[in-house]
DNA sequence: ATGCTGACGACAGTCACTGACATCAGGAGG
DNA sequence: CCTCCTGATGTCAGTGACTGTCGTCAGCAT
């Protein structure tokens, strides 16, 4: 579930023409062809022609590499949230957002299963993966605050928003010739909203 | 959120009565003192009477003797939901787990604040806790998928579970003379329902 | 042309983590 | 009591991620 994967692109170097985009380009593929314990900052440095030290000036550490975009897709999810129609409760807000993802992740799906599949083969990366979820999550929280849902209902939704996300992406990535992510991330929602009416009709036993 | 918190018991080593138990001990009250990223993993060892190599026979990494407990916390959630009363829907038996893991939070919540205090003020830490929450979830959704809820239901009820206790976690950490964990919890899991349940009312207007 | 600024290379150093081998405590069997 | 065996530990050497520092060089403004 590397629900991360987002857009690859930005500014360029001073001197070399895009040093950002060439030491992420040569990582992803070093990666995906020989693993990522295997690779070496050193290697991915020498197939970008740059040093091991200017990889760090641009990545905070080996992981980070991958998760290229990860801001531009916490702006994403914030806007949409911001941008739902005034009358939208809470939840509604929330899958406004998660809909606005689904079509990013949509827009190149051969990339995004390509990183999927670095990620998940690696713990630590799975580790930062999940820093990035609750990153968005955050953000999410914040768009909703500023929209006047108050703590803990905020915090609540954007969570259960990136639940939803990460099952829907797994159930999605796990079959290549099934329904798309919108879809199944109406489905999701529906599902969570039937559990969770159910146990509101019976209220009152919890422990 | 360091919601990992949980009992600190093993068994002994064989020459030394308890090697586990004196690195972990030296290592949580190393990483309180001076930080985590300004220890280093040779103090700790030194400090329990052992050698670095000895520190990673018992721990895979500097950050895991932080995480000591987590498995039996996670077969304490999975049991919980195994042992709630058949009729419970899934969400009532994840509520159940909760309130589970809250009683064993509230047994010693000096350690778990001091602990949590660690954990928080470091990212790294943070993305170790983050890995154990979805070990948690992934526990609760085997454990839901044992008692015939089918995917994604088990998944996304186990998601949202983990999701309401990290909020209620946080929220119980912020105000230390506020609320018992068990009441928030409660109040957590009424605010989704409410959310989700106006959702359901008014459908099909999602993105 | 000259100086300034920011990106890069070179180098040395720290520390997390690992593999290989020696060693030593204590229990099982004689 | 002695001996073998097993498992936990110490020792040593090595790899690789990451950092600080300093020199250098490209492009820009003056």
């Amino acid at each position: 579930m590397t629900v991360t994967a987002i857009a690859y692109h930005r500014a360029m170097g001073r001197w070399e023409p895009n040093a950002r985009g060439r030491l992420a380009q040569a990582a992803i593929r070093l990666y995906a062809e020989q693993g990522f314990e295997r690779t070496t900052v050193a290697q991915i440095a020498r197939q970008a022609g740059l040093t091991e030290r200017t990889f760090f000036r641009h990545f905070a550490d080996k992981r980070e590499v991958l998760f290229y975009g990860t801001d531009l897709a916490r702006e994403l999810l914030a806007r949409a949230v911001a941008e739902a129609p005034a009358s939208a409760g809470p939840m509604d807000a929330v899958a406004a957002a998660l809909h606005a993802a689904a079509a990013v992740f949509q827009e190149n799906p051969e990339r995004v299963r390509l990183r999927d599949a670095v990620v998940s083969a690696n713990a630590e990366l799975r580790e930062r993966e999940l820093i990035k979820l609750a990153a968005f999550a955050s953000a999410i929280a914040g768009a909703l605050r500023e929209r006047g849902v108050p703590e803990p209902a905020a915090g609540l939704a954007a969570e259960t928003g990136v639940a939803v996300l990460k099952t829907a992406f797994t159930r999605w990535i796990g079959e290549p010739d099934g329904p798309d992510l919108d879809h199944i991330l109406r489905e999701c929602l529906r599902d969570l909203s039937g559990m969770l009416a159910d146990r509101l009709a019976d209220q009152g036993s919890p422990g």
